[in-house]
DNA sequence: TATTGTTATACTCTATAACTATA
DNA sequence: TATAGTTATAGAGTATAACAATA
């Protein structure tokens, strides 16, 4: 199905390479990149790293409480680095961690009041970034980029070794 | 033009924000693991970072040399990480530092004989990786997607403060 | 004085493994 | 034995500032 090599494009020292500019992982960074320039002032302004916003806001979306494991496959953190982001959180009054009462190895994880606080202080300026990139970009091509987004993420998830293979 | 808050949704805790789903900057960074998963396995071969091989892939579509500040701006690195990468490279025997002629302040890289081979030796696992990325999510689907993401990341930039007015 | 690049430093995150305590 | 989390450790990148050399 697929050709060993196919190249789009041969470069200056004669490499048969896709051109760096449609390099997917690169695209992506930048995207990213453009987008979180918004964000991080605001988080600045609060103290606060990417990562533990992730937290925070992962933890204001769910209703109750939420196992630490849970949080760590929905912020996209790996359990020892969520492990040190929640000390640093639980320092500062914004989460609370309570063991579960019928798994004891279990931690629940919730918002404390100033934590929910914070995250409804900063809700707005978030909300208005998004109006901004909204405008600029259109409502509904951000929608459709969410979901081509979504779906590549999911795609790649199958298949995983065809790659290792070819490439050896 | 923005409404001040014009939440799609009121979450779990009466907090009026987007769903924690809906994210961009998360949608973006699942959607670049998961690419860069592919990837991985092919640069860890060979010893590579994600950020060594932008700067190997970066010099291999430059013709000639290219100055140490056209490539931090082309491999999105900063000038002081950039630094640090070509004392690894040069030691590696990829990469080549000379002081150009002219201005004895600029520094080119350009790729060693060594270098050049080691790209041109992993070029067709790189490209294997997006054959099967097009093969499963569609070619011309891709192709769309890169340029929503270039746009993206172009509409950003410009406009830098509106947020920081907002949100405070 | 401005520019190019390097070095210094502090901080954070990633990633793996080892460990604790439950179950 | 397996699971949920934490702690330890090594490594790398980000970001800012300070610095050296050159223009």
């Amino acid at each position: 199905m697929a050709d060993p090599v196919r190249p789009e494009v041969i470069d200056g020292q004669g490499i048969a390479i896709r051109p760096f500019e449609q390099s997917l992982p690169i695209a992506l960074l930048k995207a990213r990149e453009a987008a979180m320039r918004r964000f991080r002032p605001l988080l600045a302004d609060h103290d606060l790293t990417e990562q533990q916003w992730r937290v925070l806001r992962a933890l204001a979306a769910t209703d109750g409480a939420a196992a630490v494991g849970e949080v760590a496959e929905r912020t996209f953190l790996l359990a020892p680095s969520l492990s040190r982001i929640l000390v640093n959180l639980e320092q500062r009054g914004l989460v609370e961690r309570t063991t579960a009462e019928h798994d004891h190895r279990r931690v629940d994880l919730s918002l404390t009041t100033e934590g929910a606080a914070l995250v409804r202080h900063i809700a707005p300026g978030s909300e208005a970034v998004y109006q901004h990139i909204e405008a600029s970009f259109g409502a509904e091509r951000l929608r459709r980029l969410l979901r081509e987004l979504h779906d590549l993420a999911a795609i790649d998830l199958d298949a995983g070794d065809t790659t290792a293979e070819e490439a050896s």
